[in-house]
DNA sequence: ATAAATGATTGAAG
DNA sequence: CTTCAATCATTTAT
């Protein structure tokens, strides 16, 4: 196979060298000597190239006759000479011809993937066995939540890295074998055939393009893996964990206690935030889960409705002991609702199909109390239970894939 | 085991 | 940007 390729390489690199193009150089009257010496060349190889045809066409012994051509030419005083005219020539002829892509511009893609896997930590740094984990695990010293959950990530990451830069060596040192050979090979021509060492140059930068789009394939599929990679272990939908029960108690309190109008303002959601634990997006998810849930089956909802309405009015009533959360008291400031967002009213199940929220300006401040958005039922009902357990807040980055 | 609950993500729409 | 609606993936309850 790779003599195959070779020599479609070497095709490529052109040597149809058919004593055509040696047309050019002759150039009588100017400097006779010289001039006549690769004249006299010149004829020796055109009568040797006659006799080669005619013996090829007479099927007789043509090994032996190219033998004793390659002989007669090299050992002619002119030999180095003539070379380089024929170097020349070709030089002018055949490979100016396709010359024209000559310059390499640094493929933007490739270098895509190669600063992505730099990033990622695949390309970049080498490291030993656990050298590499370690940085990327102090990389990740934002909060001590990720020991656990990376280590399984920085295994398959190291696992990548390593098939990685074990497939990258292969490709070199095959790129480097075979370009070792080819140049061999040419060299070993060079003695019959008018090669430049440019042109040697020139075959093995064909060579190593051959073997760099290899390369980026190479790259392009680590990349595909470590994207993969990404998406399963960076994915928070994957390590969910349910809030405490405290933090549902407050989210949920503030929710009912604000039914007719569940968006709370920016200063709002930073507030319960602090309060439950968690952060702001992840308050703004829990609304965002609530209020379309809330909608989806008003039925049900309503037990928990009356639940936080009653517990809301005893903490009002009370003075609020409550765990030292006081939903009207403390977050009176942005709740300009005075007691009407659940006016206790109607006992019975009035599921008043809320309709649409025409409420403008929501976005920063659940200021207007339109109408009623959304129904509200009191009645009363068991509760659950409080476990507990939270870890810290996760980076409020949304990474997009 | 299976269903329900739940937090997070995605895409559309404003 | 926010919100809604649908959906995913997990946790919890049955």
């Amino acid at each position: 196979m790779d003599e195959q390729r070779m020599m479609g390489m070497l095709s490529q690199a052109g040597y149809g060298m058919q004593g055509g193009p040696v047309d050019g150089v002759g150039d009588p009257g100017v400097q006779e000597g010289r001039k006549q010496d690769i004249g006299d060349i010149l004829q020796q190889i055109m009568t040797i190239t006659d006799q080669s045809l005619d013996e090829a066409q007479a099927r007789a012994s043509y090994e032996a006759q190219m033998n004793m051509q390659k002989h007669t030419l090299n050992s002619h005083r002119m030999k180095p000479a003539l070379f380089s005219v024929l170097c020349e020539i070709k030089e002018k002829t055949v490979l100016s011809i396709r010359n024209t892509n000559e310059d390499e511009p640094p493929d933007p893609q490739l270098m895509r993937l190669d600063n992505m896997l730099i990033a990622e930590g695949v390309a970049g740094p080498e490291k030993g066995g656990g050298a590499g984990a370690a940085a990327s695990a102090s990389a990740a010293a934002s909060g001590g939540d990720n020991a656990i959950e990376h280590s399984d990530y920085r295994a398959k990451l190291a696992q990548i890295r390593q098939i990685y830069h074990t497939e990258l060596e292969k490709y070199e040192q095959a790129c480097n074998e075979f370009t070792t050979h080819v140049v061999n090979l040419l060299r070993e021509q060079s003695r019959t055939r008018p090669i430049a060492p440019k042109e040697i140059e020139r075959m093995v930068s064909i060579i190593r393009k051959k073997f760099s789009a290899i390369e980026m394939q190479l790259k392009q599929s680590t990349c595909e893996a470590v994207m993969i990679l990404r998406s399963r272990f960076l994915d928070a939908r994957r390590k969910r964990r349910n809030f405490s029960k405290q933090a549902s108690e407050i989210l949920n309190e503030y929710f009912y206690a604000h039914l007719s109008n569940p968006y709370p303002s920016e200063e709002a959601k930073e507030e319960l935030a602090r309060k439950c634990g968690i952060t702001v997006s992840q308050v703004s998810n829990w609304f965002g889960n609530k209020r379309i849930r809330y909608k989806k089956n008003i039925g049900k909802a309503q037990e928990e409705a009356n639940l936080y309405a009653a517990k809301t009015a005893a903490a009002a009533s009370q003075g609020g002991v409550h765990e030292g959360y006081m939903p009207q008291g403390q977050l009176g400031s942005y709740m300009n609702l005075n007691g009407d967002n659940y006016q206790a009213d109607s006992v019975g199940a009035n599921v008043q199909s809320q309709g649409s929220r025409d409420g403008g300006s929501r976005t920063t401040s659940p200021g207007g109390e339109d109408s009623n958005s959304f129904p509200n039922i009191h009645d009363l009902n068991s509760n659950s239970g409080d476990g507990s357990y939270h870890d810290e807040e996760p980076s409020n980055k949304r990474p997009k894939v």
